[in-house]
DNA sequence: ATAAATTAGTTGTTGTGTCAACTAATTTAT
DNA sequence: ATAAATTAGTTGACACAACAACTAATTTAT
């Protein structure tokens, strides 16, 4: 047990260190952490994307995204247009403003990998994979059980 | 780069999971899951901490171990004692009260524990320690440089 | 011995995520 | 064809962690 108590602190401080990281490394973009992540998420050859494929991909609610998006818009980063085959929903495209910064914002999370990899073989990442998905698919044989 | 932010995404999963877990275990005990956390550290072995040293084991601020703990106490669960050596800081103990429900609270982190390693060997688990260790402390070298 | 620096804890503010209730558009059932 | 159910997105309320500025107690330096 006491082993999964280390693991678990672990993987705490690693995610509070990468998010101080980005902050840190956004802050002169004036670009918080959120609107960073869904940056680099069109960026990274995924544009156009719909606010809840959004949400799904960076496992996120659709409120925290609804928010996100619109400061993002507020900074002219990027435009919602509705969609014309569905009018609920929008289609979410980085402005030019977007892609002039991109190259930055993406250099903030291609570092932060770089120093995560740094000095483990790629096998090592490898093999925690399938532990990761058995972890996962463990705790959600549980919240189906509840419905 | 793929398997990094596949791994980062499925991290994030765990951990969502694992805290709604953890909300609804505790919600019919009236207990939030900030202050679980620090009971089930109080319950287990660790009894008559200092806040900050909670802050410390739990890799939590201490604004939030602050606020926590003054939950607790007003829920019955935790006393602070000034400490006689020390009168800046205080000792935190639980109350009477707050081991009449102990066992039902490390139950629910029992649980939690057991589920996640359903159906994965422990050397599994031992093998990514020193994985998160090194990340650790590459991620550590970047804000010790920044200083 | 006293001034300066450090430490334990508190409080205000902000960022981000969750949930629930809501609107408007779309799909399914009958 | 229309009622019922579902879906995309918004908004308000809340939980919780982070940071900064603060108080009071303690330690260090000179």
């Amino acid at each position: 047990m006491l082993l999964i108590r280390n693991i678990w602190l672990d993987t705490k401080v690693i995610l509070r260190l990468a998010r101080q990281f980005i902050v840190a490394e956004l802050e002169p973009l004036n670009i918080s952490r959120a609107e960073g992540d869904i940056l680099f998420l069109l960026l990274t050859g995924s544009n156009d994307l719909q606010q809840e494929q959004i949400a799904d991909l960076l496992d996120i609610g659709k409120a925290s995204v609804s928010r996100t998006i619109s400061s993002l818009e507020s900074k002219g980063f990027v435009v919602r247009t509705r969609q014309d085959t569905d009018k609920r929903a929008y289609i979410i495209s980085l402005t030019k403003r977007a892609l002039v910064i991109g190259a930055e914002v993406t250099g903030v999370y291609d570092r932060l990998y770089l120093l995560i990899r740094k000095g483990i073989a790629n096998e090592k990442f490898m093999s925690i994979e399938s532990l990761l998905t058995q972890i996962t698919d463990n705790l959600k044989s549980v919240s189906l059980d509840n419905e």
